[in-house]
RNA sequence: GGCGCGUUCGUCUAGUGGUUAGGACACAGCCCUCUCAAGGCUGGUGCACGGGUUCGACUCCCGUACGCGCUGCCA
């Protein structure tokens, strides 16, 4: 569509994908994917991390789990690499030299420092909008230094090299570069530049207001992957944070986003992160999710939380995982939803005992253990028809049965449908839990 | 301190001079129901404040407050 269009995403190695930035990343590859453009990932190392390979791992990971694929950059190359600053640095000593040869830079203690025009600028950004910065008093806007006494280079001088060199046609990135923007705008005129178009979005913060910072749970994408959130669900709502569709939609696949995506429906106002909600989103992607993948996730997520199920048949696993599709909103909460499933050995939930494993219901449950062993067929509607007919039979409402029965076979007081579960626990399971809950009572 | 940006329910947001200020999450209640979810219904809470402009301001202008960002030889 618009080849001409070119975006970037450029992080600094920090070991970890910021919340913050794969938001920034996500709009980044929107804009690109929308019109038809590419979306380029440059690491900002400015040559002072020798690990880039170890650093950048968790960035190259957080991108490929939220599925914001790169068309240019590490690992896929590109027309206008290299795509780590620490490797382009005879670039910058190119540029370094017509700045200085053109008059623009002064040495400063062994420091190079760029000469301000001293100049009005304005920045039209496509978020906020026009804005005047006034640079002509040195006092309050001092010349920037772009490369340190050691010969190492500062982030303004690199970022618009780059972004020159790569043909950058907007950048796309946080509020907290809004202020450096005139001063990056400077150089590219120096350059005899033409600057790309600018559009800064609004940050995200914490709770309480503050910045999110890589010490807080939830700042990093990992976190996300680790708890087992859907990538979909995780992308969709980071889209709502600061850009809207404007038409009350909340779920949205990604492939509409990219069809409806643009900059001026960005909002201007910093959002704040809301876990709730998120939660509640993940849970409706993860409703959706097929019969196979939702086993897959979940036997992935069992495993690594150390349910032992390996000694149940695959049939056995399926059936259990079945009964809990549609329950959880994050796989993090499925052990604990179906452990039950996996071990005989479990605790009873006391609240529950201290309610449901009573005098009063202790030969209510033995009538339901004998209703039981006299099934043939020990399937859903089967046992629920009996319990049904023994509720009926004892005068009691099913409920009143349903409650000790289910505390006695999974040791809590909510869980998947219990017909559900008992067909696949067993009638022997079943029988011998039941009768071992007797001793609780 | 200076400069910049922002301010609609607790949170994410719709809204661009006249609306009963809409939706979503969360919360409460009810319905459904084998529990929990899901689903349905109902409810409460919001235009930061003060001046203007206007017949009329959430919407426009100015100021104040508050928040955030930049002000680095961090990115």
């Amino acid at each position: 569509m618009n080849p001409e269009i070119r975006v970037r995403f450029a992080p600094s190695p920090t070991g970890y994908l910021h919340i913050g930035g794969a938001r920034t990343a996500l709009f980044n590859w929107l804009f690109a994917r929308h019109h038809g453009g590419k979306f380029v990932l440059r690491i900002e190392d400015t040559d002072k991390t020798r690990q880039v390979e170890e650093a950048t791992a968790a960035i190259y990971e957080g991108l490929r789990w939220l599925g914001l694929n790169w068309d240019e950059g590490p690992h896929v190359g590109g027309d206008f690499g290299p795509y780590l600053q620490s490797d382009r640095t005879h670039l910058y000593e190119r540029y370094l030299k017509k700045l200085q040869d053109d008059g623009h830079i002064f040495e400063d203690q062994g420091a190079l420092r760029f000469r301000s025009p001293r100049e009005h600028v304005i920045v039209d950004d496509l978020v906020c909008g026009r804005i005047d910065f006034d640079l002509t008093n040195p006092g309050t806007h001092p010349d920037m230094t772009i490369r340190r006494p050691d010969g190492s280079w500062i982030f303004h001088f690199v970022n618009v090299i780059d972004d020159l060199e790569m043909k950058i046609s907007h950048v796309i990135r946080g509020e907290d570069h809004l202020s450096n923007t005139p001063k990056h705008i400077e150089i590219f005129r120096a350059l005899g530049a033409r600057p790309p178009c600018y559009a800064h979005i609004p940050l995200i913060l914490n709770k309480d207001g503050s910045k999110m910072s890589k010490r807080d749970e939830g700042a990093r994408v990992e976190y996300y992957i680790k708890r087992g959130y859907l990538p979909a669900a995780v992308c969709n709502y980071l889209c709502l944070l600061g850009w809207s569709p404007k038409d009350n939609r909340e779920k949205i696949d990604i492939d509409e986003i990219i069809r409806i995506f643009d900059l001026n429906q960005v909002g201007r106002s910093h959002a704040t992160f809301d876990p709730d909600k998120l939660h509640w989103l993940n849970g409706e992607y993860a409703r959706e999710l097929s019969d196979s993948e939702f086993y897959d996730l979940g036997v992935a997520k069992l495993k690594s939380s150390g349910v032992k199920i390996d000694n149940y048949p695959e049939e056995y696993v399926r059936a259990a995982l079945q009964t809990c599709k549609g329950k959880i909103n994050t796989f993090d909460e499925l052990p604990a939803y179906c452990g039950f499933y996996f071990t005989d050995d479990f605790d009873y939930n006391p609240e529950g005992v201290a309610k449901h494993f009573n005098t009063e219901n202790k030969p209510l449950l033995k009538a339901v253990r004998d209703a039981f062993s006299a099934l043939q067929k020990f399937d859903a509607s089967e046992i629920e028809a009996t319990l049904k007919a023994t509720a009926t039979n004892l005068g009691v409402r099913v409920g009143q049965i349903v409650h000790p029965t289910r505390l006695a076979v999974t040791g809590s007081n909510v869980g998947p449908s219990l017909y559900h579960l008992l067909e696949v626990l067993g009638k022997e399971k079943a029988l011998a839990r039941i009768d071992r809950a007797f001793s609780n009572f």
